[in-house]
DNA sequence: TACACTTATTTAAACGGTTAACTTAGCGAA
DNA sequence: TTCGCTAAGTTAACCGTTTAAATAAGTGTA
C-alpha cells in the first residue's frame, strides 16, 4: 500500500493491457464478464484510483469546476462575513461533490488572473457569482466553457443564469411596509454604481414609492458598502438626518443586522421607533432582537441549480441557454411594527 | 486567441525546442538572454498559459491543495451558518493564492472518498479542520502528503498543528465570570463526546471551578449541537432547569448568539438576569444586542499559518514537524455583569 | 474450405508538460 | 594540432491516462 497503483500495475497484475483496464473503467467498450472481474478484483486488492491529472490530459472534462466569489474591495474579502456566501458555496460543494465534480474556490475578482487559471487547470465549468467589469464577459466567452452566472445582471446572453427577481422582490418589500402605514422610508443599499443587484432592488424600491404616490427624496438614500459596520453607521446618519424617517428597508440582511445593533446602541427601540426590513433570509435573522423581517432568497437552491445547470451543461456543449428566476418569499418576523391610521 | 497553444507551439514560433521554452519558464537551465526574451516576447504574443494538469504528471508538484471543513451530521454541513469557517476558509483561500496554489474544498467528512481524492488529484498538500475518527490518520499518513491540521487534538505527532490553547482560554472565560461575581455558572457546549477542542474547553471550565472551590454539577453541563438554534433551546433549559444559573460559558459564538435570542424571547434581559460569553470572537457579535463579550481567537491568523506551514512543507519534504499555539483575547463587552459583594 | 463478420483484446499514438543525457560550437591550454 | 572544457540548446523518454486503429480468435455462410 505504500507507492501508487498506475492503470498498467493493475494491467499487468490482471494479465490484460492497460486499455482493457481503461475500458473496464469506463465502460466505453465491451469487454468480457470473466476479464472485467478479474480487473476489477485487482482493482480492488491495491486499492487503485485513476489519476485525473492524467485523464484530463488526454481526455477532456477534467471534473473540475472553479467558482468565483467576489471581493468587493481588495483587502477586505466580502464573503468571509456574509453567511450568504458561505450557504451558497456550501450548497454549490455539496451538489457539485455529489456529482462526482470537484470545486476549485477563488475569492477574487473577475481578472485576467481567473482567466488563466481556467486555462491552466483546464476547468469544464465555472459559476461566477456577483457583478463583474463588462470587459472581461467577452474574454471569458472567448474560452468557450461552461459558465453559469449567479445573481449577474450581464447584459450579452451568452451564460447561463440563476437570480430572483430583485426589483421585484424588493419592491415587496417597500410596499408592505407602506401598507404598515409607513410613509418616509429610508433605502440602505450597498454601491450603486455598478449594473447588479443592489441597483435592480433600487428600482424596486422606487417603483413602490411611485406606484403608492409617496414622494422619493434623496435624503432617503444611504448607499455604502454591505457590511455590519457600514449598517450600524448608516443607523447614526439615518437619526442624524432628522427627516422623519419610521422605516428602513435594507438590501442585505447583514446591513439590516449592523441597523438593529446602531439603533440600539443609540437608545432606538426596533420596530418601536423605527421598522427595519432586511433581504436574503439568512439563519441568523431568526435570533437578532428583534427577529429580522426579512426577504427569504432561496440560496442554497440557488447553488443546486447553477451546479445542475453547469453539469449538464459540461456534458452538452451547445445545450440552449438557461435563465432561470427562483422565487422569494416574505418572512414576517418582528422588526416592522403598523404605524398610523 | 482561439485555441489553446501548447509549449511545442511556443517553441516552434521562436524557432527553439520545446525543452528551451520549459527551461526559460522554470529557470532550471541557463538560456541566453537573446533566447529568452524571444522566447518570452511569444509567450507573450500568443497568451501561452501552461497545463497544470500536464505539470503535474510529470513533475511533481500540483500547486494544488485540499481543504477539509467538517461536516458534523449527514446533511446540515456545519460550515454553513457558522462565519469562523468562512473566515477560515477566505484567509486559507488567500493565503494560498497569494503563493501561486489553488483551493480543493470539501465540506466532507474525512472519510475513504477524501483519501481518494488525494490521490486521484495527486493534492501537493491538505489541511484539515476539527476532529475526525483516528482510524483515517494512519491512512491518511500512509498517503505520505504534507498535512497540517487546524484545530485537531491529534494523539500522534505525524502532522503539523495549527491551534489555539483552548482549555486554557476557557480556563480564563471561567475565571473572569468568576471574578465578576458568578458561582452558578453553565457551561452550553457541542458534543464533548469526540477529543476535541470542546472538550478541552470543558476541561478548562472545570479546572476554572476546581481552583476557586465551586463544586460542579452535571446540570450545569448542556451539551448538544454547534448551532444558533440550539443556543436558543439551550436557554429554555436553563430557565427550566431553575438551579440559579447566573452566567453561561458558551464554547462558539453562535451558541451564544441563540442563548441571547432564547433569552430575550423567555423575557429574560442579558446581562441584567443572566450574563452570557461566547467563544471565537466573530465579527457578528460586536453587533448583537447587547454586544457579546466573547474569547476571541485569530481565525485568519490560523488559516494563515496553516497555509505557510503546508507550503513550506511542500518544498521541503522531511521538514521538521511543527505544533503552533496561537493566541487568544477576552473581548469584554456587554453581556456580561458583575453580582453579588 | 475459404470468406466475411463479429467480438474481445492489444498496440501505439496522442495529451502537454519536465528533464536526463546528448550534441554542437567556441575557446584556451598543452 | 589535439584535447578538454564550458555554455547553449536539442533529443527523446517519461508521467498516467484515453482511444483510434490493428489484430486475433471464433462464428456462420456460401
Amino acid at each position: 500500500m505504500k507507492e501508487r497503483y498506475t492503470i498498467r500495475d493493475v494491467a499487468a497484475l490482471a494479465g490484460v493491457s492497460n486499455a482493457t483496464v481503461s475500458y473496464v473503467l469506463s465502460g466505453k467498450k465491451k469487454i468480457s464478464e470473466e476479464t472485467r472481474q478479474r480487473v476489477l478484483r485487482v482493482i480492488e486488492e491495491v486499492g487503485f484510483v485513476p489519476d485525473l491529472n492524467a485523464r484530463g490530459l488526454s481526455g477532456k472534462d477534467t471534473k473540475l469546476i472553479g467558482i468565483v466569489i467576489p471581493q468587493t474591495e481588495p483587502g477586505s474579502r466580502l464573503m468571509f462575513h456574509n453567511t450568504f456566501y458561505s450557504e451558497l458555496l456550501g450548497s454549490i460543494e455539496f451538489a457539485t461533490r455529489r456529482k462526482g465534480y470537484h470545486v476549485l474556490i477563488s475569492a477574487t475578482d473577475m481578472t485576467q488572473d481567473y482567466l488563466n487559471l481556467i486555462k491552466e487547470r483546464n476547468l469544464a465549468g465555472v459559476i461566477i457569482v456577483g457583478t463583474y467589469e463588462s470587459r472581461f464577459w467577452a474574454q471569458l466567452k472567448e474560452l468557450e466553457v461552461p459558465v453559469v452566472l449567479v445573481d449577474s445582471y450581464c447584459k450579452n446572453d451568452w451564460f447561463h443564469g440563476i437570480r430572483i427577481d430583485d426589483e421585484y422582490a424588493c419592491f415587496c418589500e417597500t410596499e408592505y411596509l407602506i401598507k404598515k402605514g409607513h410613509k418616509r422610508i429610508a433605502f440602505a443599499s450597498g454601491s450603486l454604481k455598478e449594473d447588479g443587484v443592489m441597483q435592480k432592488r433600487f428600482l424596486g424600491y422606487r417603483r413602490a414609492l411611485e406606484k403608492n404616490g409617496i414622494p422619493y427624496s434623496d435624503k432617503l438614500l444611504f448607499e455604502n458598502v454591505v457590511s455590519y459596520e457600514s449598517g450600524a453607521g448608516t443607523a447614526k446618519r439615518i437619526v442624524e438626518a432628522e427627516v422623519g424617517i419610521t422605516a428602513v428597508v435594507a438590501t442585505a440582511d447583514i446591513l439590516a443586522i449592523g441597523l438593529l445593533s446602531g439603533f440600539y446602541g443609540l437608545g432606538i427601540r426596533v420596530p418601536e421607533d423605527i421598522s427595519v426590513i432586511g433581504f436574503d433570509g439568512l439563519e441568523e435573522t431568526k435570533y437578532t432582537t428583534p427577529p429580522l423581517t426579512t426577504m427569504k432568497q432561496p440560496i442554497s437552491r440557488k447553488g443546486e441549480r447553477a451546479v445542475d445547470l453547469l453539469i449538464e451543461n459540461i456534458g452538452n456543449p451547445g445545450m440552449e441557454r438557461v435563465d432561470e428566476i427562483l422565487e422569494v418569499k416574505l418572512l414576517e418576523r418582528g422588526s416592522v411594527k403598523k404605524i398610523g391610521g
